[in-house]
DNA sequence: GACACCTTAGGACGGTCGCCCTAATGTGTC
DNA sequence: GACACATTAGGGCGACCGTCCTAAGGTGTC
């Protein structure tokens, strides 16, 4: 098989392990079922286990880079693209009512660690902090965008904490709902 | 040594270093250096680690308990009472910036773990959201004094996530200020 | 002082961890 | 077919994990 696709199969599944079970939780052996290759065999692909978690991050910065642009083109209001934001945890609502939101639980994770990936788990928070931020700042609010843009990432995660602590689905629509009506009071 | 002075010892250790470096990661052996205690002896006092978890939840939410029922008799206002609460994220400010919410990460983690304790760490968030609710019950919102008290909950870890993640204290205070202003307007 | 019992020290156990090595196999080029 | 190089399999390494055992030490009662 093309080494760089068992490279990215290595990623992928790793991204889906440390997702669902925690980083430090998930053991080489873990991965190299799910891929399906022998344990000794990342060594070629991967120094280290932290080398893997860097990948992972990396791919998931440019997952979500893509997915930002794609609703820049998708969406020519920004409301419309911040209502976007605001509803990932209505469309994910399964996963983060089982495992809590994926940016967050692993900033938590290495925060604890205190892992040398720490800074690169927070840039995928900055990311879409950055973005909000150019949104609000579409909107009229460039004098306060950053702060719109914090609290607007704040309440997402606190909806995902709850959601996965009580599995509680109305919570997630109420608190969006209410989200999304407070957006309403910002327009022009 | 008295015997239950040594488990309460091995309790608050294991407390202070479950919330600091994570339950999984916390291993016997750097308990023990904090008490200053053998390794296997251990097993006198606790059958197993999952049992000191067990007893550093109880632990937490006695102290949980009796931290509320002082605020009831501090504070004969139920506004002033929830403003109490919201302020935790003040007042436990520098260890949030380092570790996140003790409750928050621990549900977290145990979730990720398929943890039996999962259910006793969300009871953690259980005794919170009563008490709020019933604080909200006194405002006069008995009708949605629950939805109210996820609302500062979700407030709360969502403040705390992202104070953990970027380790921005304007964030906090900023936030703050605007859930006492939202919870202003809640007033008879 | 004798005795029972609570508490502790220290280490062995089977297992798994992340990491690393070597030999074998596959693949493309000429 | 020969060769160089990329990829893989399989397993060993020392370290540490949580657990459990035994023997020693401390303490209180009579």
């Amino acid at each position: 098989m093309n080494g760089a696709a068992t490279r990215a199969r290595i990623i992928d599944a790793a991204d889906q392990l440390f997702y669902r079970h925690g980083y430090e939780h998930t053991s080489f052996a873990v991965i190299a079922d799910a891929v399906q290759i022998s344990r000794g065999n990342f060594y070629h692909h991967f120094k280290s286990k932290d080398h893997i978690l860097g990948a992972v991050i990396e791919a998931r910065l440019a997952a979500t880079r893509q997915l930002l642009d794609q609703w820049e083109t998708e969406d020519a209001d920004p409301a419309g693209r911040i209502k976007k934001f605001i509803h990932i945890v209505v469309a994910n609502q399964v996963d983060i009512q089982n495992y809590g939101c994926p940016v967050g639980t692993l900033t938590a994770e290495l925060a604890k660690l205190d892992h040398p990936s720490r800074a690169a788990a927070t840039s995928l928070f900055t990311l879409y902090r950055e973005w909000l931020r150019d949104q609000f700042a579409l909107l009229g609010h460039a004098d306060r965008a950053d702060a719109l843009a914090m609290h607007v990432l704040a309440f997402s995660q606190g909806i995902a904490t709850l959601s996965n602590a009580f599995r509680d689905e109305e919570l997630v629509q109420r608190e969006v709902q209410q989200l999304c009506d407070w957006l309403s009071f910002l327009l022009p």
